[in-house]
DNA sequence: TCTGGGGTCCTAGGACCC
DNA sequence: TCTGGGGTCCTAGGACCC
């Protein structure tokens, strides 16, 4: 038995939480760079803001209704997470960090789910001041579902257990909803499925499993397995090591010369491998990506990716930063207005399994290495990231994202703290 | 003026092995 | 008349998630 435990418009919640301005008002949340509208207020919902819109788009509706926005604040966001995770793991140290704003937990043996689920809602409301909702069911996509039940539907006050609904009501309730709001089921599939003459999750159950894995994948067998009650995808309490480290970013002014674009690829590079020893890997190949702005067709389009494997697998920021910048000479073309650019390192291994260069000349060899990136790392990690950094990565920056209008880090800076103002 | 970032898994097809 | 069988690995592309 699992219950999904999501929060309500996390990042809009964050915001509104901290700033009493806000209370009432339709209020977004962009993007990096300002670019899209990745999280909306109930009151932004209620105006048709949709999601994913690019912010430029709608200014005009944004004007006629006092929409606020705000940048990005992932310091923020991340601090109230770990904090939700921490209320929640009071309840049962069996759950899943699933995503930023959503966790599941194993709640087999729970005497009464809902009461249980109510208790978690007030918990997080009172001791934070988040909104969430709770979805209890057999399998997680059916747990996915009944959250979202849960967020739709306000006689449930919030918490929906599947597992003790009537047949009946359970039936004339995923009758009523969209296939496309099946966990696993996207954009693509749902078109293709409509075209099957399956339109609703009842549908969609009531779809034989074998068929659908030869007209899809084992995929979509699983989801219509687990929409009967069927259990295929476990509780994974211990999050695998990733495969691969991805730094990107789309810059916050064009660049057009070798050098800025050098920098911020040294820059994405010195975050990647960050990350990298973050998880105790080291990796054995660095990809570099760049190209122009795709949204502007009449201009010159250029793109280009290339992975270069590494010699001897490592973790340190100097060889790598020197390699991607090598990289990326060979790929630039002059004559192109870039938009973004990005490292990938992959391959990734835990250093006692390092396989040593037959012939001698790998880089990272450095005995030193290993103590000097724990320093930086130490340092960057008590005064802020980038204290001490690649001169590579330059000094003004002029290709720094845009976050205009980002709030304060309230609860992870002290010179950002909240102040309250009596009388 | 202006459109995010970071991941995972699955499948098909080709190259290659003995 | 007429050319095997059983595998692995890699890559590209597509779909999905938040």
């Amino acid at each position: 038995m699992f219950a999904l435990v999501d929060c309500n418009n996390f990042y809009a919640s964050c915001e509104k939480l901290f700033d009493p301005k806000l209370a009432g008002r339709p209020l977004v949340v962009l993007s990096n760079n300002d670019g899209c509208v990745v999280a909306r207020s109930a009151e932004a919902k209620a105006l048709g803001v949709p999601m994913g819109v690019p912010w430029f788009k709608i200014q005009a509706l944004a004007r006629e209704h006092g929409i606020v926005a705000r940048s990005s604040n992932y310091a923020l966001y991340a601090d109230m997470s770990n904090r939700v995770v921490e209320i929640l793991s009071g309840f049962t140290p069996c759950m899943e960090v699933y995503s930023i704003d959503e966790s599941f937990l194993d709640v087999r043996g729970f005497a009464d789910r809902v009461a249980h689920g109510q208790l978690m809602r007030q918990r997080i409301a009172h001791w934070l001041g988040l909104p969430v909702c709770v979805g209890i069911a057999p399998t997680k996509t059916l747990a996915k579902l009944a959250n979202h039940i849960a967020k739709k539907d306000p006689c449930f006050e919030g918490v929906c257990d599947l597992a003790q609904m009537a047949p009946e009501a359970r039936a004339s309730l995923f009758a009523a909803i969209e296939v496309g709001e099946v966990w696993g089921v996207g954009c693509r599939t749902a078109e293709q499925l409509a075209r099957m003459n399956i339109h609703t999750v009842a549908d969609l159950a009531h779809a034989d499993p074998q068929a659908m894995r030869r007209c899809f994948s084992v995929v979509l067998e699983r989801t219509v397995r687990e929409l009967n009650g069927t259990a295929c995808i476990a509780l994974e309490e211990m999050a695998p090591p990733k495969q691969q480290i991805m730094a990107s970013r789309s810059f916050g002014q064009w660049v057009e010369d070798l050098p800025t674009l050098k920098e911020a690829v040294a820059a994405y590079t010195s975050r990647a491998a960050e990350k990298l020893r973050q998880q105790g890997c080291v990796a054995g190949a660095l990809t570099v990506m760049i190209r122009t702005n795709p949204f502007k067709p009449e201009a010159p389009q250029y793109q280009r990716s290339v992975t270069v494997p590494l010699t001897c697998p490592t973790d340190d920021t100097r060889v790598l930063v020197r390699i991607a910048t090598r990289t990326l000479e060979g790929i630039f073309k002059a004559g192109f207005v870039y938009q973004k650019a990005g490292v990938m390192l992959s391959e990734l291994t835990p250093p006692t399994a390092r396989q040593a260069s037959l012939f001698g000349d790998g880089e990272g060899e450095d005995a030193r290495a290993g103590p000097l990136m724990a320093t930086l790392d130490a340092i960057n990690q008590r005064w802020g990231r980038g204290t001490v950094r690649s001169l590579a990565a330059g000094v003004t920056q002029p290709w720094q994202m845009r976050r205009e209008q980002l709030s304060p880090a309230y609860t992870t800076s002290w010179d950002d703290l909240p102040v309250v103002h009596g009388g």
